[in-house]
RNA sequence: GCGCCCAUAGCUCAGCUGGAUAGAGCGUUGGUCUACGAAACCAAAGGUCGCAUGUUCGAAUCAUGCUGGGCGCGCCA
């Protein structure tokens, strides 16, 4: 709809012999309805280059834009120098029968041009359960990453495992100790101080008890036999959640298959000793300190596999990389970015999403640590508490760059205080009349042939159409900007005039779906379509549930 | 001390590349069911957009400084 109103301004000032390319002409939602439903600031853009006052520009446009009379109602000149737009409802209408495509799914945006993105998210460590921060790491990766395949993306999600180093040491230590305890080698006054605790890996041990009795005394074989039945139960959880990876990339891969060595290579310019260890010049390349890559004692850092795994990532050349990594790493974006450009790829390709903390609440007490298990409250009890649908959801509803409150009790209600709640209320409510329909026998009767929706002028219906148009550009934001919380509010938005529209319906039979003439009936089965489409679109991405039906509560007294 | 992020209504937050009277939800107060699901809806009250300066036709939005909060600053991972 904006193209359509900018093309109409480009030929105006095609006319007036005024050259401005149609790109940069501005057309923008209005906050207020009497500002019309759309306004351009192109006659305020031009005054300077015209040495015209914008209000003059504006005469001039608008006496030619008059002429698109079936598509303009009224044109205004507003302020400072707005043009503002009311289009005609037949405008509406037409484009509300274009938002399909051959196969009668939402038309979508294509800006990705099938470029192909590596999206790396949650690589959470396979020493423990997941906690909620990797929940939201999950949850915000993995919709990123629908987003990003919807507007023609081609996404490869990956999960990098460390799988190899100290912590797979001190897991399998962890791994021998419990076991020693399990058959009585070990009391609690002998408990090393550096291992894991936790009943999670006592469970473990005892379920593995046979195959670390062939092990002990091997605590790196016994680590690794832990970590991979560890990295089952991450994505075991993972399932619930309906995210997938493409591929589990292991750190320890890096080392067989040599690309350690080709870092090394490739950095050998790069790099200097000094006191017995390898140091990484990284302040060439921007960075605060330089890092040491092999310590004196022959070990590499964290950091240096991580080089040797970016190396690989870009040696795989995708078009562009994103990084979904906690706030707790932000620290780690410049160095990483400093040894990219060292290798001698563009740093730009390399983009970082930091998700800032999660605090998990229950009302208004926060929930810290819970006593059972010595750790954070795992994710999996909050899928137990709260169901996969609400998970997802409340880990999506804010942006990525601001802290996240995640209130139990609120993803538990069945009211509209509870957003997910609210949006498949919003949907079961539509099924519902879409069965009466077909109850009546009416549906079958319902073709796009000689659809009319000229009796689509409520000013409610009229509003559902505007912001249904409003739904690529919406997607085209959220992918563009990485901001895929943005389409939970602008769902949130839809319901919210489609449950006012129903309710409305109570007094009025106008506003009844299934009451009216038969094309009336028609048109506004099929706006419904189309928001319900919408809805199940964004579910799609959020991954979230579009439940036809929601069982009714107890009546309560 | 340095770096990244945040600060908008009583609470939790939106606010698109700077735009015309700053928006939701919850909470509060009042109202709406013989009718497609009241698990819902409507209305009202409620704001010096943390503070200051600057950039310009125009700033919640951009820049700089300050204040307050979160995270990070190892030859840890």
């Amino acid at each position: 709809m904006k193209t359509q109103i900018a093309e109409r301004i480009a030929q105006a000032l095609k006319k007036l012999e005024i050259h401005f390319p149609l790109e940069k002409i501005e057309v923008e939602f209005p906050k207020v309805k009497e500002h019309g439903d759309y306004s351009t600031n192109i006659a305020m853009v031009l005054a300077k280059e015209l040495k015209n006052t914008p209000r003059k520009i504006a005469e001039e446009l608008v006496a030619v834009l008059s002429e698109y009379k079936d598509f303009f109602q009224k044109i205004e000149i507003a302020g400072p120098g707005f043009i503002n737009f009311f289009l005609e409802p037949s405008a509406y209408h037409e484009a509300l029968k274009n938002v399909w495509d051959k196969n009668n799914e939402l038309v979508l945006p294509n800006i990705g041009n099938n470029k192909k993105v590596l999206i790396e998210f949650l690589s959470a460590n396979p020493t423990g359960p997941m906690h909620v921060g990797h929940g939201r790491n999950a949850v915000v990766g993995d919709v990123l990453a629908r987003l990003l395949e919807k507007v023609g993306y081609q996404v490869t999600r990956e999960f990098y495992i460390n799988d190899h180093g100290v912590q797979i040491r001190t897991l399998g230590r962890s791994g021998q100790y419990y076991y020693k305890r399990l058959v009585g080698d070990i009391n609690d006054e002998q408990l090393a101080d550096d291992v894991y605790r936790g009943e999670y890996l006592e469970i473990l041990v005892k379920k593995l008890k046979e195959e670390i009795k062939e092990l002990v005394g091997d605590t790196l074989l016994i680590g690794k036999l832990l970590g991979e039945h560890l990295l089952e139960k991450i994505k075991v959880e993972l399932e619930r959640l309906d995210i997938r990876f493409d591929r589990y990339f292991s750190e320890s891969s890096l080392y067989s298959k040599g690309k350690i060595d080709e870092m090394f290579e490739a950095l050998k310019d790069k790099t200097y000793e000094r006191d017995g260890a390898l140091w990484f010049h990284s302040t060439l390349f921007g960075d605060d300190k330089d890092r040491v890559l092999r310590k004196n004692d022959g070990s590499l850092t964290y950091f240096s596999p991580d080089i040797a795994y970016h190396l690989d990532k870009f040696e795989r050349n995708y078009d562009f990389y994103i990084n979904v990594f906690g706030a707790d790493h932000g620290g780690y974006i410049q160095r990483l970015q400093a040894a990219v450009e060292a290798l001698g790829y563009e740093t730009n390709r390399l983009e970082f999403i930091l998700m800032q903390m999660v605090n998990l609440k229950r009302g208004d007490e926060k929930v810290g640590m819970s006593k059972r298990s010595g750790a954070y409250v795992t994710l999996g009890e909050v899928i137990d508490e709260v169901g996969p649908d609400a998970t997802r959801f409340f880990f999506m509803m804010r942006s990525h760059q601001t802290t996240l409150d995640f209130d139990l009790e609120l993803a538990k209600k069945h009211s509209s205080e509870n957003p997910v709640f609210y949006l498949q209320y919003a949907h079961a409510r539509i099924c519902s009349i879409f069965n009466k329909l077909s109850e009546k026998g009416e549906n079958d009767s319902l073709s796009e042939a000689n659809l009319d929706l000229t009796s689509l002028d409520l000013p409610e219906e009229l509003e559902m159409i505007k912001l249904l148009l409003k739904y690529p550009e919406v997607m085209m934001q959220a992918a563009v900007k990485r901001e895929p919380h943005r389409i939970g509010f602008y769902l949130l938005e839809i319901a919210k005039l489609f449950q006012n529209y129903y309710t409305k319906g109570k007094l009025n039979p106008r506003y009844r779906v299934l009451e009216g003439e038969k094309e009336q009936i028609q048109a506004k089965f099929y706006l419904l379509t189309a928001i319900r489409a919408v809805l199940r679109l964004g579910f799609k991405i959020l991954g979230v549930s579009a439940p036809e039906y929601m069982e009714a509560p107890e009546a309560e007294e």
